[in-house]
DNA sequence: ATCGCAAATGCAAATCAATCGCATTTGCGA
DNA sequence: TCGCAAATGCGATTGATTTGCATTTGCGAT
């Protein structure tokens, strides 16, 4: 019982439940996005635990925290399927590899005066923006094509 | 029978069919990115015409056109469904509106110097970007909320 | 520590966008 | 005009996500 995951829930006002507890405990390891699926996946493969966790109540765990903001939802490329990840409150963007997709995060962020003016021609109140930037790799450059 | 979508579709090796005439006149007209879903219905509704299209068609009809880059397919935000918009082959973002979801085009691109700095910092051959920026569009800060 | 009960979960069925199999139709080169 | 590969219509299917409902569980109040 992770009391860092306590603490966290607690100010979120967030009921901790086992389920929830794996959730966030294994998106908190998880250095990239993972899809809803592969959380169910990995839960059901941890030994430590004896139950799965049901893939629907994967679901309404994530719906919960990216309202609660603890998590984000992104959808990279053209995917129809969402991809999560523990909010570090870092801003960043990502980097991904159009032949092996892998997504490499990227920190820095070069439109903080773009935006500035954008808001003033356009007078929207700019909020935030997402940055995907494609590319290929350097191990799959190597591998050629 | 628009005589530039005839010579559009000769130029791209496409057969000139019908529905795919349809298709594109209508996403021509468009002058933001539409679903399959609304390109059906727009179609049906359309008087000038007597058939529908069958949604798989146009499915079918938008792979072909995005895989010829006719077509561009975007998905915004966390949506898990696509939009389309005719590819008018010029570089540029978007602008949403978090209240209304109105999707506005902006031209010109803060990202040329910064996506030559990104290759060399991480050898990643740099193809290409995606650029979201959400705000809260004049009308909807009228309006409040 | 126990109780009560609203909230959370499990499971199965439903939904929604997108894709597919197959019988029928159509565009276009010969 | 003909022939036929390619395109379409239509219904069934997939894959991700959501929902309804019966059962279980966390946690504040006793
Ligand atoms: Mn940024
Ligand atoms: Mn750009
Ligand atoms: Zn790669
Ligand atoms: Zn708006």
């Amino acid at each position: 019982m992770n009391q860092n995951i306590v603490e966290l829930f607690k100010a979120n006002q967030i009921k901790n439940t086992t389920q929830r507890h794996r959730v966030i405990e294994y998106l908190i390891k998880c250095k990239e996005p993972v899809t809803a699926e592969s959380i169910y996946i990995a839960l059901f493969e941890d030994d430590a635990y004896e139950d799965k966790v049901n893939l629907s109540t994967v679901y309404r765990i994530l719906d919960l925290f990216v309202k609660q903001s603890i998590v984000l939802r992104n959808s990279f490329g053209n995917e129809h399927k969402s991809t999560y990840e523990f909010n570090r409150r870092e801003h960043k963007h990502h980097l991904i590899c159009v032949k092996c997709n892998k997504v490499t995060s990227i920190k820095g962020c070069p439109l903080k005066a773009y935006e500035q003016d954008l808001g003033n021609q356009t007078h929207f109140k700019i909020l935030e923006h997402r940055l995907e930037i494609f590319g290929v790799c350097p191990s799959c450059q190597e591998r050629g094509n």
